[in-house]
DNA sequence: AGCACGCCGACT
DNA sequence: GTCGGCGTGCTC
């Protein structure tokens, strides 16, 4: 029989390959292809081409796992034809990783020949005993042996040898505790009771999906852990999607008390051996909970009962890998597929979500107060025109550019005499986002990019954040030669930590950045050393908006409030908010009641003014009128189209053909194309089109008439961008 | 995606 | 005269 193979490649389409015996859909076969030899999963029954059947090879291997279900089948063409997509792609995020399906890894176990003791001519004793007593009735591997029987491997050894003992070949497969539902409850409020069982009533239901609404500190982790363990009485499997960086041991920490294991995760750190014990706990339903990133979306759960997906604000959910697409909206789709409900937990919902509350398509629990008696926090404005930032003395007697307002600086230093926490939050990595030349005014850029290279002091280098270019810092300008005009400008983390440092030399610093502290155990520890009480100012990025939670935090100074204000993106005064009051959010967690400071050039800032009064209702409203007014999301659709390519002049040919070719209509409206906000990207030209249409119009069928009718050569990229959030 | 085929410029 | 650049096409 013939059938059609989707391959884990670039492809839409399915290719024909022969299949002994009853093929089943979603099968996984081993096929070559090419001069490769690849998995891909049986897709359709029949022949799909007009091949000649000679020409059509055989399926070379079936493979021993079950088939992807009906449901994932579906959810990945899908999450293709939304996302204009290769089915391909998505297909390879669901297999992870190919080494999956190579030789198992076996281990060698032990277990008794039959042959006695005496009949191996060896002597009695209490230690061979104790390893003939353990293998009575299972096989174990040689430390098994060893530790479980208390003897030393010659022991163990001699038995081998004399053939008391014989070896034999199994499967090496991880072991997955069992989360306990009722492992270690923890005591809710009324007010969490409440919420928690609302969401229990869901889990076995069917499809739905709930905001849960909490403000930060109201224990939103611990009302869908009770749905977690609802779930897992049902024997159930649970995915609860939280943003990559998040996935912290203190997230761990919180799950493993509640529950008494890990759970299996899932996230790109992941070596491969982890990865493919993990898939394959996975499928055979071993793994009961999975806490992953977006990536975890594909798996092929083998019993889903409940998808979670935490801070689901999160703009990272919405990233570029193998495929684009908006991972909290695809998660929805998945739920709906599997028929089950998914929770949306977060403390600054996004406005698609707020309607579609509104709109009676989702349901809403709400979480109003803190815990116990944290309090939300008392913020502050500091207009920065009127308290401006007095410069410091550095070692050589000079006077510094200060960052720190004086009142911000009076605060923290009242903060470190009452022994309490302070945190500084400014989302820039590095020293300074740009370097210039005072004599002749060069600004040092990377070469690949259309971008400012950021001085790292620390790391003592020059870094595009664009395309990770790295060169040394010139001693001279590279321009006019002059030694010294080169001038740091402007703040990232690390010269704050500078300033902080030299106002307060006693005070013990914490810096926490996504690239000095890259790895998710670096992050932890220095999370860790916060939690001990150990560091007094902590000083970060984006990182430090994140979930965590240090009750004696009393203090957060947000340095420039106005860096993700001043954006052209559709979004960024939304994601200013969320970031704000996330970031405001960590402070007073415990019993005392915490001050924001946020420094910004434009007090009276709507956005600002919103945040100030707590006011996030009002924030919604303002941002609400102003979306519907332009026609944007979620009050009509948005895709981007990005052209690139090496040739600037090929790529700019081909944007201003498919501009030519655009549609607009009454309900369909095109702009550009315009050189795309970072011109150069990777050393690639880039281009962009942005296509708006009415709610009803269906997007990706406008997109896929309108790029038909453009021949573009293989030369010139065309992506597509459905509901950008990036405006790169 | 990978890889082969094929057609034009700068070299021993 | 070749080596190799990458633009184009194919893989069941």
């Amino acid at each position: 029989m013939i059938v059609g193979v989707l391959l884990p490649l670039p492809f839409n389409d399915v290719f024909d390959y022969k299949i002994e015996g009853e093929p089943v859909l979603g099968e996984l076969v081993r096929v070559s292809f090419g001069r490769e030899v690849v998995v891909g999963a049986v897709w359709k029954l029949g022949k799909s081409s007009k091949l000649e059947d000679a020409k059509i090879k055989p399926v070379l291997e079936r493979l021993n796992f079950p088939p992807l279900s009906a449901e994932l089948m579906k959810f990945i063409s899908f999450v293709a034809a939304y996302n204009m997509a290769f089915q391909g792609l998505v297909l390879k995020m669901a297999l992870s990783v190919k080494a999956v399906f190579d030789d198992a890894k076996m281990t060698t176990l032990y277990k008794l020949s039959g042959k006695t003791l005496a009949e191996a001519k060896l002597k009695n004793s209490d230690a061979r005993w104790r390893v003939m007593d353990l293998l009575k009735h299972f096989p174990y591997t040689r430390a098994e042996i060893a530790k479980g029987a208390g003897v030393g491997q010659s022991v163990i050894k001699t038995m081998i040898d004399a053939g008391v003992l014989v070896p034999f070949q199994v499967e090496a497969k991880k072991s997955f505790g069992l989360p306990k539902p009722d492992f270690s409850k923890v005591q809710l409020t009324a007010e969490q009771q409440a919420a928690a069982d609302e969401l229990c009533a869901k889990v076995g239901s069917g499809f739905s999906v709930t905001l849960l609404d909490g403000v930060t500190g109201s224990g939103k982790t611990e009302v869908y852990f009770e749905a977690v363990a609802q779930a897992l009485q049902n024997g159930k499997q649970v995915l609860i999607m939280v943003p990559e960086i998040s996935l912290t041991t203190q997230w761990l920490g919180r799950f493993e008390k509640r529950f008494g294991v890990k759970p299996a995760c899932w996230h790109s750190g992941l070596g491969v051996r982890e990865r493919i014990d993990n898939w394959i706990g996975i499928v055979e339903n071993r793994a009961k909970v999975v806490v992953g990133a977006r990536s975890a979306l594909f798996l092929p759960y083998a019993d889903l009962g409940l998808m979670v997906v935490d801070e689901s604000h999160d703009h990272t959910f919405k990233q570029e890998d193998v495929v684009n697409y908006q991972g909290r909206d695809m998660a929805v789709v998945r739920a709906k597929m599997e028929q089950v409900p998914i929770v949306l937990a977060t403390a600054t919902p996004d406005l698609e979500t707020i309607c579609n509350v509104e709109s009676g398509k989702y349901d809403v629990v709400r979480l109003e107060s803190r815990f116990a008696a944290a309090e939300l926090p008392e913020i502050k404005i500091i207009d920065l025109k009127k308290d401006k930032p007095q410069k410091y003395p550095n070692d050589k007697g000079q006077l510094n550019v200060a960052w720190l307002a004086p009142t911000l600086v009076t605060a923290l230093k009242d903060n470190l005499e009452k022994g309490e926490q302070s945190m500084l939050f400014l989302n820039r990595r590095g020293y300074a986002p740009l370097t210039i030349c005072r004599d002749c005014g060069y600004r040092i850029q990377c070469p690949n990019c259309t971008a400012w290279l950021t001085e790292h002091r620390k790391a003592k280098s020059l870094v595009c954040h664009h395309c990770g270019y790295t060169t040394s810092i010139p001693q001279r300008c590279p321009d006019c030669g002059s030694e010294d005009g080169l001038t740091a400008c402007g703040p990232g983390v690390e010269r704050v930590a500078e300033e902080v440092s030299r106002r307060f030399p006693t005070a013990r610093i914490g810096i926490l950045s996504s690239d000095l502290t890259s790895t998710l155990n670096e992050v932890s520890a220095v999370i860790a050393q916060m939690e001990r009480r150990e560091i007094d100012i902590m000083i970060g990025t984006q990182i430090l908006a994140k979930g965590h939670h240090f009750p004696s935090l009393t203090l957060v100074g947000i340095v420039d409030a106005d860096l993700g204000l001043m954006g052209s993106d559709l979004r960024a005064s939304e994601r200013t908010f969320q970031l704000l009051s996330q970031v405001s959010g960590r402070a007073g967690r415990g019993d005392k009641k915490g001050t924001v400071y946020v420094q910004t050039l434009y007090p009276e800032n709507a956005v600002l003014q919103a945040l100030v009064h707590n006011d996030r209702e009002k924030f919604v409203a303002l941002e609400k009128q102003s979306r519907k007014m332009l026609k944007l999301p979620p009050f009509g659709k948005l895709a981007a189209v990005i052209v690139s390519g090496a040739n600037q002049a090929q790529v700019e040919k081909i944007a201003v053909y498919l501009g030519q070719y655009a549609p607009n209509t009454e309900m369909i409206t095109t702009l550009g194309p315009a050189p795309a906000p970072i011109f150069m990207l990777r050393g690639k030209y880039r281009f962009r089109l942005l296509l708006k249409t009415a709610r009803a119009i269906n997007i990706q069928e406008v997109l896929r008439a309108w790029l038909k009718r453009v021949q573009v050569p293989s030369s010139v990229r065309v992506e597509v961008d459905i509901d950008p959030y990036s405006f790169m």
